[in-house]
DNA sequence: GTCAATACTTTGTCCTGACAAACTCACATG
DNA sequence: CATGTGAGTTTGTCAGGACAAAGTATTGAC
């Protein structure tokens, strides 16, 4: 076997031993020096070799089973079925998965008022009709080009953003910043046809195929962060999700 | 606390002692015994009460925090954040959806043949350019109309599915029958126009917006199984998902 | 040679015990 | 009154052991 597991382990270390046995097992892996299909040591070998218990070498492999890189079978061993860790689909806003895929977005904030929730978002939002909540409308661009339209309606308590904060940052950076960081989520992706406004503002022909996706997101605490309707030009944009059963 | 936790565990039941408490917690947090916000018992009580060990305990919980229904923290407690069950993404098809929300299905099957497969699936499926492939067409209904025009490739060697199966069954369904379990799957979800060949199988107008899903599955040896590339009525279908992080 | 019983391997479940780290809150101190 | 100190609570990590269940490989009977 490789010889990154031989090395040592730092008990001295703030990073918990399972994780340290998980993240090289994903490096090796990662890197091809245990092949799809190929078996791992069994656990008990391996506690033994790297010097802890078999739980924690369980949970080293849990963790990346998870993942969906490895596959295990009872009276059989443990499997690698993928070379790249397959995450889950991620919480993250449009903003952040522009940045990490290496494009430049830029935000015109097109409105943003205090007004009563409108009817959608206060059935999504769970607050009652007539509450009044911060009502962002912004435009998104990437390369220069707009890709989204984007409404969003928070309760005042939550976050109170002002305009060149929003033009800066994602709403989601805003709020983990605030404290509330976004736990949960629902989402629902459809299509539709443009309006002429929308047609317009995101210079795509009349009538043209946008995706659209609404959310509603939840803190740790079960309260209600934000909910937004969006629409992207579908011609510029998809969603892209992985999932594994285990 | 409720009366569902004090009865006695079934330690003669094949069922895992953690999933037996997961299962509790679940129906006593579903049905609103234990609100949202209210912190249930601590593991060690709850570990005694029940006359199991901690780590039996935790794992239950644990189970439940990654569903989303429970956070836990350090020093504070265990929490109910939500009171539904928050699956991820599953990796089901349209059929058993169609199914398990009260709808009746039905399937009709425009091509079923064996050909050299399409360029855009080659990529996907992994393969080489020319390989021959089972290429199926299908026309799905919900409710008497159509909803979903599904274009799939299916390596020879997985399997070789007739007309009959395909009408009466999910493609899912047939493949772990035929012992290929999908486990891992990449989607993405489009929107674009409709053609006018599309629009007349589909009842919709010529330019209407499709919502489109392109999928390729693999099973846990890290065999691909079939790759899809269909198009639903955006007016009649959405794709709907939760999320959390954890 | 075929098929069933058996031994072996490997993961799954569960236990007891221990200490560490994070958080809360009361209390003493300036 | 503000503040920080320390005790108490609760989850996080880890050890080591035991047996069960599921699959694989071998062996033996016919």
């Amino acid at each position: 076997m490789a010889p990154e597991l031989h090395a040592r382990l730092d008990r001295s270390s703030p990073v918990p031993l399972y994780f340290q046995v998980a993240s090289r097992l994903q490096a090796l892996i990662e890197r091809g020096e245990i092949g799809v299909g190929a078996r791992i040591e069994n656990e008990i070998d391996l506690a033994e070799r790297l010097g802890v218990s078999r739980p924690t070498i369980r949970r080293a492999i849990q963790y990346l089973v998870e993942r969906g890189m490895l596959i295990r079978k009872r009276g059989v061993g443990t499997q690698v079925v993928h070379p790249k860790v397959r995450r889950p689909v991620e919480l993250s806003s449009l903003y952040d998965d522009l940045v990490s895929s290496g494009r430049t977005p830029r935000t015109e904030v097109l409105q943003l008022t205090v007004m009563p929730v409108p009817a959608q978002a206060a059935a999504a939002l769970e607050i009652e009709l007539g509450t009044e909540v911060t009502w962002i409308e912004r435009l998104r661009y990437a390369g220069g080009e707009p890709l989204a339209l984007m409404h969003n309606a928070i309760p005042l308590g939550v976050l109170r953003p002002d305009r060149a904060d929003l033009a800066e940052h994602g709403l989601y950076e805003l709020l983990r910043r605030a404290g509330h960081v976004p736990r949960i989520a629902t989402q629902m992706i459809g299509a539709r046809s443009a309006t002429s406004a929308e047609a317009r503002t995101l210079t795509e022909k009349r009538g043209a195929s946008l995706l659209t996706m609404s959310r509603t997101a939840w803190d740790a605490a079960g309260h209600v962060l934000e909910y937004g309707s969006h629409v992207y030009r579908a011609s510029r944009y998809s969603f892209e999700l992985s999932l594994s059963t285990h």
